[in-house]
DNA sequence: GTATTTTGCGCAAACGTTTGAGTGTTGAAA
DNA sequence: TTTCAACACTCAAACGTTTGCGCAAAATAC
């Protein structure tokens, strides 16, 4: 087991001091051409790499972005990862993860963590106890300190920064559009709690688009989730009891939830009901009917996200201060679930 | 914008030297009750959070882990950096993710990367072009610079270090050996080609407990995949050239090409044709007929390796040097896509 | 009143870098 | 011969910590 190399041992082994080694591996003129080739070659030879730690205190930046999300296990936020991850790569840059599960509290202390020198800014999307508490002091602090912070997908106003979102009312309303289009009349919507923004935008949508086509709104065909473990039974209590001729579920889940229960109530997807789903994941396409679905591009916010990141790392503090918020266009997927 | 607090300014705002303050706030006794409480309470107030950076340099470790895996966006391994995630901040570690897609060099890269001081070990999985060349160099490498490296899922016996692995083997033969009992004679076998050692090690499971029950192997009723983007197909024409009364995959997406190709062929999934899958999905759970699978427990494997490398990370260099294999157990899930 | 211990604090080195300022040698211009 | 620039290199400080050691002053012992 060797120990990794150091320029000072560099600098012992060829009888030269720290600075004449570290000066010669950045080409600096300052140091004769032949101490400068011996020493590079020398380097070469052991693999000689400097230690990203001591460099990370030198020049105060760490080379790294944290990134915080609510749950890994979910499609969505992998392709939002994987995104980032791809253009911090390319800038040079690595990528902590980690995961609040959705705690307020562990969202803090996971911040608190990183903002200790960890990394230079942060990328992340509020868990779901932090928009009901409505409580951002950790995030504001942390901007306060001149960290960036850049949020997506779910941002809220109260936080002065960058932000990669979705259109999630135009994407809504390209859905049930399409549905109306396809001759439905009584469509239902299966959303969640209004404290998740994208459940509220998905409703605002929805609820835009029947009216601007003066269909009237029909509250009881509107199912608002409150607990995610229950909402299989949910989401079938509410095709069971009403009659609808499309649904527009906020998720995939919702999506095959409701596809399952119209199934099990002895009707036809998509000849008798259509369903559109929102987030093109894995279920989407390999679902039996295929789902047709507003797809929401997470790779692409996710490299968005670090492109404005990696923006504010790198610019000249003098440069004057303002965020920006970038949309990010969603598209509706054309599969089996709906009519055509 | 405030910057960060350090001990320096602690001292000079109150007048005292770094050390002390440094002692004060780590409840030296050498400092007296007086000035302790004086800095304490100052640090208290402007909420002093010591330089994680700083701390790492000095300390010789970062108190954080490295994970690479060959894509994110992948159900078994977000599973498994849940697990890595959950038991490494128990113990105070935070966790680096970094994706090699695949491809040798970026594993390669990413490791050079993250060795230089960024973490103080690594918990992956081989990519599968790493494992095509068979060059680990850059791993033996790592190691022999002293940094613990835990191997799972794909591992090679060519590495020296701990492993944590499934019973792939026995996972097979479980499922198999269901599928027998259930009367199936004629068993397809969907695998990947060899080189993916978890291919071959559930494809000589399907071996062994045919040639136990005195089956006799058939070749033809054996598709490995090769091209992966042209699964679909070639598990279609697969299905439909071969007459087979039940199939076992090597994964969740096989195995629902395999239900999809059965349909379509005018069978009926499970009364004609039984199907398992390997790894226990969203798309297993939500997919109809829910798919009956051996389920490969990745949060668990997660665990198991975060807690073997902190193991190693923490035990005194004096201890003697031993590699340990943890294998965790698959069970099969009965669902709906086999016979009662 | 002197000798010894205890108390409370500061100094400085170390972790591995980078970099501006300083130093000694050489060679050429005056 | 003196002067001075150019060259090739070293010193030392800095980034933010921790910690063994040293050292005064105060407290105790005799």
């Amino acid at each position: 087991m060797k120990p990794k190399l150091t320029l000072k041992q560099i600098a012992r082994e060829l009888d030269v001091s720290i600075s004449t080694v570290s000066k010669a591996l950045r080409d600096s003129s300052e140091i004769g051409e032949e101490t400068r080739k011996k020493i590079k070659a020398f380097a070469k030879l052991y693999n000689y790499r400097p230690n990203n730690i001591a460099l990370s205190l030198k020049n105060r930046k760490t080379k790294t972005i944290g990134i915080i999300i609510p749950e890994i296990v979910h499609y969505f936020f992998t392709t939002v990862i994987s995104g980032v991850e791809q253009v911090a790569n390319e800038m040079g840059y690595n990528v902590i993860v980690c995961l609040s599960n959705n705690s307020f509290d562990k969202e803090v202390l996971n911040l608190e963590m990183l903002a200790n020198g960890s990394t230079d800014g942060f990328i992340l999307s509020l868990a779901k106890e932090t928009m009901q508490k409505e409580d951002y002091h950790h995030l504001t602090e942390v901007t306060n300190q001149g960290m960036p912070v850049v949020l997506f997908d779910r941002v809220v106003d109260e936080i002065h920064c960058d932000k990669v979102i979705i259109d999630d009312v135009i994407g809504a309303k390209k859905a049930v559009q399409y549905l109306l289009e396809k001759g439905a009349k009584k469509i239902g919507l299966v959303s969640t709690v209004d404290y998740v923004s994208v459940g509220k935008l998905r409703t605002r949508g929805y609820l835009e688009v029947l009216r601007e086509n003066n269909v009237e709104i029909d509250e009881s065909l509107i199912l608002k989730i409150e607990d995610m473990d229950n909402s299989e039974t949910e989401i079938k209590d509410f095709i069971d009891k009403n009659e609808v001729d499309a649904v527009f579920a906020v998720n995939e889940h919702f999506a095959i939830y409701a596809i399952k229960a119209i199934q099990e109530k002895g009707l036809k997807v998509p000849e008798d009901v259509s369903v559109i789903g929102f987030t093109d994941g894995e279920l989407s396409k390999r679902f039996i009917p295929s789902l047709t679905t507003v797809s929401q591009h997470g790779e692409r916010m996710g490299a968005e996200a670090a492109r404005l990141l990696i923006d504010k790392l790198e610019r000249k503090p003098e440069e004057e201060e303002s965020y920006r918020t970038v949309i990010v266009e969603t598209n509706l997927i054309e599969r089996n679930s709906t009519k055509l």
